[in-house]
DNA sequence: AAGGTCAATGTGTAGC
DNA sequence: GCTACACATTGACCTT
C-alpha cells in the first residue's frame, strides 16, 4: 500500500494532539502511563538556566532567554499538569511526589510519550541535536510536555545515538548483521527509517485518516 | 520469567 | 552557585 495516493494536508502539532485527545486513538506503548514523579529538584532546576558548551557549539542559543524559562519551569508547568495529559487517576498507580518525605516507597512513574510526540521530537532531533532554551520551551509547549521532559528526552536521545554509533563502529550493528552489508546510512537515515516504519504502522493500522498527511514531507 | 525499551534519576564536569 | 551537559543506572512497563 502506498501513502502517495492520499492527498497531503498540512497540519499543526496542536491539531494532531487535539485530535488525539479527542479520539483517544493514540496508543502509547504503555497502555496506562503514569505520572512522572516530582523530583527532589524541581523540574525548573534542570530546565532553566543558561546555555552551555554544546549550545554555543550549535550557535543556536541565547543565554538571555534563560531567565524567561525559569518562570516557565518554576511551578507553572509540572509533569503532572502538562506532560501526562493522557494519564488519569484511574490509572491507579500512586504518584510518588511525596514518597520520599512520607517514608513510604512508592513506584517511580514513567511517562510514555505518544507516537506523535516522539515523532516531533525525533524530527526536531534529526535537525538539531541540541535545543536552545526558547526552542525547547516552544517544542515542549507544542507537544504539551514539560521543558524538563523535552530536555531529558534530548539528553537520552543523544546518548542513545552515541551508543548506537559506537556499537555500529564495533560491528554490532543489527542492520549490518541482518543484511550482511556495510551500514552506509547515517544516523539520521536510521532514525527516519524507524520513524517512518512506526508512523506507517501506527496510522495505517489505527488512523488511516492521518496516514497521508504531509508529516512525511516535513519529516524528511 | 527473561530480556529489552525508555523516561526518569543520580553523579561528575564545565561554562558563566 | 546555578545550570546544562554526558554518562550510567534505576525502575516501570512491554514483548517474547
Amino acid at each position: 500500500m502506498s501513502a502517495s495516493v492520499k492527498p497531503l494536508t498540512s497540519f499543526l502539532i496542536q491539531d494532531i494532539l487535539a485530535f488525539k485527545e479527542e479520539s483517544r486513538l493514540s496508543t502509547p506503548r504503555y497502555a496506562c502511563a503514569k505520572e512522572p514523579r516530582e523530583r527532589d529538584k524541581s523540574p525548573d532546576s534542570i530546565s532553566a538556566g543558561r546555555d552551555t558548551r554544546h549550545a554555543r557549539e550549535t550557535g543556536s542559543h541565547d543565554k538571555n532567554t534563560s531567565t524567561d524559562l525559569k518562570a516557565v519551569g518554576n511551578g507553572e508547568e509540572t509533569p503532572q499538569s502538562s506532560a501526562n495529559f493522557r494519564t488519569s487517576p484511574e490509572c491507579g498507580r500512586g504518584r510518588s511526589a511525596d514518597s520520599r518525605s512520607s517514608g513510604g516507597k512508592q513506584k517511580r512513574s514513567r511517562a510514555a510519550f505518544t507516537h506523535l510526540q516522539v515523532l516531533e521530537l525525533e524530527k526536531k532531533f534529526s535537525h538539531q541535536k541540541y535545543l536552545s532554551a526558547p526552542e525547547r520551551a516552544h517544542l515542549a509547549h507544542s507537544l504539551r510536555l514539560t521543558e524538563t521532559q523535552v530536555k531529558i528526552w534530548f539528553q537520552n536521545r543523544r546518548y542513545k545515538t552515541k551508543r548506537k554509533q559506537l556499537a555500529t563502529e564495533y560491528g554490532k550493528d543489527p542492520f549490518k548483521r541482518a543484511t550482511g552489508l556495510p551500514c552506509v546510512g547515517t544516523e539520521e537515515d536510521l532514525i527516519r527509517a524507524s520513524l517512518f516504519a512506526t508512523m506507517y504502522k501506527t496510522y495505517h493500522d489505527q488512523q488511516p485518516c492521518l496516514y497521508g498527511l504531509n508529516v512525511w514531507n516535513s519529516a524528511v
